[in-house]
DNA sequence: TCAAATTTGGAATATATATTCCATCATCGG
DNA sequence: CCGATGATGGAATATATATTCCAAATTTGA
C-alpha cells in the first residue's frame, strides 16, 4: 500500500506533507492542514481526539496516516513522541535542578532567567507580525545610512545592531548622550532611524524620533508595547514582550530581533550590489 | 483509597512528590526518583516503558501513582499531557510557518535565531556549573568596585551588566576604548574584574586581564570557549556556547547568564547591608 | 443524466496498554 | 527464631485505543 519510505525525522515530515498536500479531497486536506499546523500536539494526542479536532472521522485520518507514508498513526505518533524525548534530554529536569537549589543562590536565578528567556523567544515567534518585518527591512536595506538610538536597558540592542551592521559593510551610526553632544543633523534626507526603547521610555530616544519624524525620514521600531507617544509619528513598530524575572529582563528576544534585522538588511544590500 | 486529592498542576505535583518522598520503601522510592528526573517524558511514554527504565515493575509504578494521589497512571499522564498541550500553543507550528515563507525572507531568519536562541539557553542551563557560579558571585559581591570589560560581539553584554548593577546600587565600572584612554589604574587592591570575550578574542580585553592578573585583583571571564590565554591567569571561567546562525550570534545564552550574575550580586550586597 | 470511481462515515474488530489480584518474598517486633 | 505486616513480581483481566472493513454518499467523466 505504502511505495514511500516512511518519514524518519520532522523535517521529511514537513517535507512529505508538502508534496501529497497537492489535489487531495476534502477530509484528507483537512487532516494535512490541521496536522501541519499542530505537529507538536501528535505526541500527546489520540487518534479521536485528533480527528475530532481536524472535524472528520478517525478512519478518514487513519488514511491519511497512510498516505504520509505511515504504517499507521501508532507510527507516526512515534516520530513525534521519539523527537520530543531526544529534544529534551534532561534540560527541564536540569532546569528543575537547578530552581531546587534553594530560592536564593545564583542558579535558582539563572534557572529564572533561562525559563523566562525562552518564553519570551517562543513569543517572539508567534507575536511577530512577517509583513511588518519584511517592511522594515526593506525600508532599511534601502537607505544610505542608519541611525541607531537605544538607551538604558535599551543600549545593549542598540550597540549588538550597530556592531553587526558594521561587521556586513552597512553604514550605521550609534547615536547616544554621550557628552551632551548630539548628532541629530547627521540625519540625512533617505536615511532611516532605528530606535530602541521599552518603558519606561527615554526621553532623549523619544526626542530623536520626533525630530527625525519631522524631517520626513523613515523610523523603525524596537519596543515592548504599543506606546502612544510612538504611535503618533509615523513608525513600523516592532513588539516584543520580554518575560521578566522580578524587575530584570534578559534581553533574549529584544536581541534576536535585532540581530535578525542586521543580518536579513545586510543580505539584502549584498544582493543589490552583486546584481550593479 | 486515595484520601489526598490529586494534584491539578505539575507544582502541586512536585509539591507531592516531595511530601510523600520521605521514608518510602525501595520500589516506590526509585519510581519517586525517576519520576522527580524525569517528568517531562511521562507525556509520552507507557507505563511498561517508564517502569522499565526506573528498573521496577509495572504494578510498582501503578502503586506509586496511587500514592500521588491519582486514580492511576493514565489520570497522572493526562496531567502532564494537558500542560504540554498548553504550554505548546501553536509555538514550534508558528516556528515552522516562519521558515516556510523563503529561504531568504526576515521571517525564515528570525525563526533560526529563535530557535538558536532557545537551543543555547537550554545548553546554558545544562552545562553551567552552579559552583563555579556561587563562587563567582560570591567574589564579586564582597569587591568594592567591580570592573567590567568587553568589546565587540561582547558590547552588548559587558554594557548591559553595568546598567543592571547601576539599578542595584552596585558601584560598577565599564572599561573601553574610547579615545585610547584607559582606567586600568582605577582597578584598586580588592576589586573584581568582569571580562567578557569570544573567539576571536580581543587583545584589549586579555591586556587588561593580564594586568589585573599580575595586581592580584579576582578576575571572573563569561567566554565560549576554554581559552588558553585566560587559563594561563587565575580567572573564575564562565563558559556559554551559543548557537550561531550562519557567522551571527544572538548573545541570548550569554546575556541571560550576566544579568544572573547582577542580580545576584545585587541582591546579596542588600542582605549584607541590611545586616549592618 | 447515468454509471464508474472515489471518498466518506460509522460500526466491528484487533491490539496495545493500563490495571488488578494474589502468591511469594522481605522486614520488623517480640 | 517465629509470626505478622508490608512490599514485590508476574500473570490475568479490563479498558482504551488503533485499525479495518464495507455500505452509503459523493464526485467525476462521458
Amino acid at each position: 500500500m505504502t511505495k514511500t519510505t516512511a518519514p524518519r525525522t520532522v523535517g521529511e515530515f514537513s517535507a512529505r506533507l508538502l508534496e501529497i498536500s497537492e489535489g487531495l479531497p476534502k477530509r484528507l486536506r483537512q487532516c494535512a492542514d490541521y496536522v501541519g499546523r499542530n505537529t507538536d500536539i501528535i505526541a500527546v494526542s489520540t487518534v479521536a481526539e485528533l480527528s475530532e479536532s481536524a472535524g472528520v472521522q478517525p478512519s478518514a485520518f487513519m488514511r491519511f496516516c497512510s498516505l504520509m507514508g505511515f504504517s499507521g498513526f501508532s507510527e507516526m505518533q512515534r516520530l513525534f513522541r521519539d523527537t520530543q524525548l531526544q529534544r529534551w534530554p534532561d534540560y527541564s529536569t536540569r532546569l528543575e535542578n537547578l530552581r531546587a537549589s534553594g530560592e536564593e543562590s545564583p542558579s535558582a536565578l539563572l534557572a529564572e532567567f533561562v525559563d523566562a528567556g525562552r518564553v519570551s523567544l517562543e513569543n517572539l515567534a508567534v507575536t511577530i507580525d512577517a509583513q511588518t518585518l519584511e517592511t522594515a527591512v526593506a525600508a532599511i536595506a534601502k537607505a544610505p545610512m542608519i541611525h541607531i538610538m537605544g538607551l538604558s536597558r535599551a543600549l545593549p540592542v542598540a550597540t549588538y545592531l550597530a556592531y553587526a551592521l558594521e561587521k556586513m559593510d552597512v553604514p550605521a551610526m550609534l547615536h547616544g548622550k554621550f557628552g551632551n553632544l548630539n548628532h541629530r543633523h547627521a540625519i540625512l534626507p533617505d536615511d532611516v532611524l532605528i530606535i530602541i526603547t521599552f518603558a519606561p521610555y527615554s526621553q532623549e530616544t523619544l526626542d530623536l524620533a520626533a525630530f527625525a519624524n519631522v524631517k520626513g525620514n523613515k523610523i523603525v521600531a524596537i519596543t515592548d508595547a504599543p506606546s502612544s507617544q510612538l504611535h503618533a509619528l509615523r513608525v513600523m513598530m516592532l513588539n516584543v514582550s520580554e518575560e521578566d524575572v522580578g524587575a530584570f529582563r534578559a534581553l533574549a528576544a529584544p536581541l534576536s530581533l535585532a540581530i535578525t534585522l542586521a543580518v536579513a538588511v545586510g543580505a539584502r544590500r549584498k544582493k543589490v550590489k552583486n546584481r550593479k
